[in-house]
DNA sequence: ACTCATATTGAACATTGTTCAAATTAACGC
DNA sequence: GCGTTAATTTGAACAATGTTCAATATGAGT
């Protein structure tokens, strides 16, 4: 067994202080924008020093990679869990679930396509690596309706989906672009979809 | 007349600078990203104080604004380029020349669509209406292809393709979402824009 | 309880946006 | 031309914020 018994103090409060750290974080991106987001607002806000930021998360994008990171990961779960039964409803779901995710988390999902490494520093691989896992999620239901397409161009077609969609939702739900509300700007999607899917032939003209 | 010789020496002078400033600013924008721009570069570059920017601009911001005031005017130049005898070739050369644009000055259209004011400042509105007004020169290849639609679904439609084709566009060149090859990635724009239209019923089915 | 390795601290530093009193400069009347 | 004046320009000082690191405090092992 692993159980907190066996943690010792010392690594139990560094990891309770680097949750903490992290939930301030995301809650400042959250309400007020990545540019918001001080180090010592985030320090202050959790009972600890700037240098106690820095060593468990090495400098400032550190915090705000791993927030992307756990961004990722709570949208994969949520398209993870869209029904799968019928591909064509599972396409739909996909799309007003990321609609609904996004709506929600407007500034987090901007935290994680628009950040900018300090330099010209790479962006790292897991996170790319994260985003694409979780878009590949279309692949299934698009295998099941276009069964004689191969990978790659399935792997095309999903990838120009997902980034059609992510315009749409992402333009959209940009307040200082004109706001399209949240009610219609999901009738945009679906629209969307259902030109698109018609004109690939998985959906019949009416 | 108003020419040159009429202006006072101090006028000149100010408009020679401003001009220089932004022309600075563009080219650090555009090689290194809308994060390297500094006050004091850009100020050293143009053999000028930071202060006279500050009284040129009002503050750092006003310059960012600039130049991308400047980006959406050019672009809205390339794109009315776009022969509009045959409205879908139109359309296409409408998504190929934001394409082109979009590739030859990433970093300059992506301080357009990312930067964030301080604190929460409003974005400018005239920049906005601007880029509305970029995209409106789809209305028309659309109103001539789908004669029967009313003004709000020609506009709505107009501002859906806009947006998806910016999504695939703009993802397709970052870099670090594993970049799509100019090439591949105007091959991906053209099949979208196929299956859409064909979607819509402007194109017909092969 | 003592020792030692480790983690934590926060003052000092580095970078960068911003201000403003002083110096400079151009325009104007003579 | 020259002095006066109003406007502009300057850049040192300030403010905000990311980063470092020597000194301190703390937990682990005996």
């Amino acid at each position: 067994m692993n159980n907190v018994q066996d943690e010792p103090l010392r690594d139990q409060k560094k990891i309770r202080r680097r949750l903490q750290i992290l939930e301030i974080a995301r809650a400042i991106i959250a309400t007020k924008g990545l540019r918001s987001l001080k180090v010592r607002d985030v320090a202050e806000a959790a009972g600890c020093s700037v240098g106690s930021v820095y060593n468990e998360f090495g400098d400032f994008d550190g915090v705000i990679l791993t927030v992307n990171r756990e961004t990722v990961q709570a949208l994969t779960v949520r398209l993870a869990g869209v029904p799968s039964e019928d591909p064509v409803h599972q396409l739909y779901g996909l799309a007003e679930t990321y609609l609904a995710f996004f709506a929600e988390h407007a500034n987090l999902l901007r935290s994680l396509f628009e950040h900018r490494m300090e330099d010209d520093r790479p962006y790292p691989d897991d996170i790319l690596q994260m985003v694409m896992d979780a878009f590949a999620l279309m692949h299934p239901p698009l295998v099941r309706l276009l069964p004689e397409a191969d990978d790659v161009k399935i792997a095309l077609l999903s990838r120009t989906l997902f980034s059609a969609v992510h315009g749409i939702i992402s333009l959209g739900l940009e307040e200082r672009m004109v706001a399209v509300p949240p009610q219609m700007l999901r009738q945009q999607v679906d629209q969307f979809l259902d030109a698109h899917l018609t004109g690939l032939g998985i959906l019949s003209v009416r």
